[in-house]
DNA sequence: ACTATATATGCGCATATACGCATATAGTTG
DNA sequence: CAACTATATGCGTATATGCGCATATATAGT
């Protein structure tokens, strides 16, 4: 038997839902672009590329997700980063890539691309 | 303009793919399972719950993903946690979470609930 | 009140994915 | 080889999710 007591399924329901939010190429590209602070929807827009609507709504359930805060102000919303641990996440998920892929791997240590947290 | 040079869409999709491995209940399950070292499919199955197909197929993706590895043994396979950054990655969200929900959650910091790495 | 701008949302479609059931494959033992 | 055990897989279905289009809502300026 294990040595493990089980975490309550909500627990891992709760878990699951955190990375399922991060699980999107358009999200993950919005929260990339929030890692130098707010930003409202339209500047995002430009940056990430994608309709108005669809970067809307993703930025919506990755606030849901409590991933993002909006701070409205006149016309704009500006979403920003609400949980710190993001970027350590981030960071976890990409070290541990460039780890794997670091003979074949043109798509992360090719010269001038960034890394996804300088 | 962004003071980001972007990530190629592959290196973004590929982190995705990490974080989409993560986002099902039944998978963070057997990986919860796997913290405390290898175990073979049927272990796993009690430990779980869920059929042996399911349970499998979970497997095989979580592999297929990197996040596990396989070792034949026998007529058994043997599957542990490939890479050790996932342990880190689920004790941030973890933190992230119960820190979230300090006030309300039972999920959480009930009394003799274990956290997900102890 | 009218217009313009910024953001959000309803709806429909296409695709992905999780699950159950049955069955196939691989390896072991008699 | 036959029977058995452990694991994997093909298939059908139900559900979830991402996207595009059009439109709604909210706020500011005139």
């Amino acid at each position: 038997m294990s040595k493990h007591i089980a975490l309550t399924p909500e627990a891992i329901e709760l878990i699951a839902r955190r990375f399922a939010a991060l699980s999107e190429p358009m999200r993950l590209k919005l929260i990339h672009a929030l890692f130098d602070g707010e930003k409202n929807v339209n500047t995002l827009v430009e940056e990430v590329g994608g309709t108005q609507a669809n970067v809307s709504r993703h930025l919506q359930s990755l606030t849901i997700a409590h991933v993002l805060t909006r701070r409205k102000h006149g016309l704009q919303v500006f979403y920003s980063i609400a949980d710190p641990g993001i970027i350590k996440l981030c960071e976890i998920v990409c070290g541990s890539l460039q780890q794997q892929f670091t003979k074949s791997a043109g798509s992360f240590n090719s010269s001038k691309k960034t890394q996804l947290v300088p």
